[in-house]
DNA sequence: TGGCACTATATAGGCAGTCTAGGCAATGCG
DNA sequence: CGCATTGCCTAGACTGCCTATATAGTGCCA
């Protein structure tokens, strides 16, 4: 039945992009990184993921993006929020917090029950 | 970008099924019922996405089914959990915690920041 | 009698977001 | 030189939830 994960994935990657970038600018890879480790490694979106993501929501007018030259290793893209990609972020954070809270009261009930 | 709320429960909804026939069997339109009622609205997960689901769940040695005949209606189809079903449904249930606890690490912090 | 709403299950086909798998380019290290 | 790492990118596959539709029995009301 498919990548659980990366099901659960689905939906919240744009929200967990925005919520990132609503604190620094930041590029890609960094975001991937920063995710991977402050879930310690339980959350990690890949590049063919995360890329698109960000040039659809860039397209979308949620992200403006910034090239910058690195003294040494490959330039990076940077993003940061646009008002509109603040705006968004709220309102996805606050139907996150609704759909987990709605959830938690069907799964966190666990009650005793029989076996078939 | 697509249905906010449809990509938010995929993944879970085999979780919510599960965990809603862990207390008592439920048939189909049941469950349909249930999920609606006890998140005021928040979640409700389509027929068209319901019933394969259930299938899939019966294939996978997650659910047994029994025909029902009411006395006045069509009849129902009852499920209820297997053992398989039950364990699945504690490791679901499981990773549905990791999962909201690892998004909420990243999304419920919001740091004051400028806009673009 | 016809029409509609509700219960109840089911399927076919579509959509879209994540993944797999690959490519490109620069740096540093053994 | 070969390899790992950084850093960006894309095409195509996968898949789970969706829309739309079908079937069928019941009850209601005009």
């Amino acid at each position: 039945m498919g990548n659980e994960s990366s099901d659960l994935l689905r939906g919240t990657l744009t929200t967990l992009v925005l919520s990132l970038l609503a604190s620094k600018r930041l590029y890609g890879y960094e975001i991937a990184k920063e995710i991977r480790e402050r879930t310690d490694g339980l959350l990690h979106l890949k590049e063919g993921s995360l890329y698109p993501a960000l040039h659809a929501m860039e397209r979308a007018g949620l992200l403006n993006a910034e090239w910058v030259e690195t003294r040494q290793g490959p330039k990076r893209k940077y993003y940061l929020l646009t008002r509109k990609g603040r705006s968004v972020l709220a309102e996805r954070a606050s139907s996150w917090r609704q759909f987990r809270d709605a959830v938690d009261r069907i799964v966190t009930t666990q009650p005793e029950g029989g076996t078939a």
